[in-house]
DNA sequence: CGGTATCCGGGACGATACTG
DNA sequence: CAGTATCGTCCCGGATACCG
């Protein structure tokens, strides 16, 4: 990565190659993953969302959502009600994506204690 | 998340209520996922995941080995040679997740076009 | 209800240089 | 070969306040 991109962000350039470490980590981030599985149910509100995803803030919520849709992940649909609704749908894209996801989620559950444990064995050793 | 987590950073304070989510951060952060599928072929040394693990810094390989050494999920080999030659491999736990892993890395090859068309509809249609 | 605007601290990350 | 140390930048993300 050369130093000579100059007058355009990491951000851009990164975006520019595409590569799939990058596509990853849109799909894989902190919060996508909540919001992906949270919504693949079927269409669901913001609010749902907001208890859905555990810890999630208003405003991450939002970028989340506005990454996802951009990369055609997610459809926002607006009706012009009062007061507002918004519903946010997976496209087939994202769908074909669930599996994998829930698999990931899974694994995580099943194995968070022993990653905890893991972790203060390696920081006793470590650290004494 | 109440603001009284005075002298915890919140890294410290996620950590201590370490839910499902932080977990996948970890395993399916930016350089995770590429160093795990690059080291299940069998042991792996440091040289040959900077050069598979494309667009990794030096210094990122070395703190997502450590992080993910203190996971539990890459076993750390030093060979007392010179020069040195220090190997890593993929822990059973570590090696439960690659199927998924692997799926996620399929996903995203299969779609990224269809996700740089989307982004460029997107940032069309907005900033006009 | 479903957002947007602003502030700001801390962490992610690359560049560069040095080491056993 | 396989790292560590230091520095500087950019962005993630929470807190808070306001809006149609």
């Amino acid at each position: 990565m050369s130093q000579r991109n100059i007058g355009v962000t990491h951000q851009e350039f990164v975006e520019e190659a595409c590569p799939i470490v990058e596509v990853i980590d849109h799909v894989a981030g902190k919060w996508s993953i909540g919001v992906l599985v949270a919504a693949a149910h079927g269409p669901v509100r913001f609010t749902e969302l907001e208890r859905l995803v555990n810890g999630i803030s208003r405003r991450m919520l939002t970028l989340t959502l506005r990454k996802l849709e951009r990369d055609g992940l997610l459809v926002r649909t607006v009706y012009p009600t009062v007061p507002p609704k918004v519903e946010y749908t997976l496209t087939d894209m994202a769908r074909e994506l669930h599996e994998s996801l829930a698999s990931l989620v899974d694994w995580a559950e099943r194995h968070r204690t022993a990653i905890t444990a893991a972790r203060r064995t390696y920081d006793a050793t470590t650290t004494p």
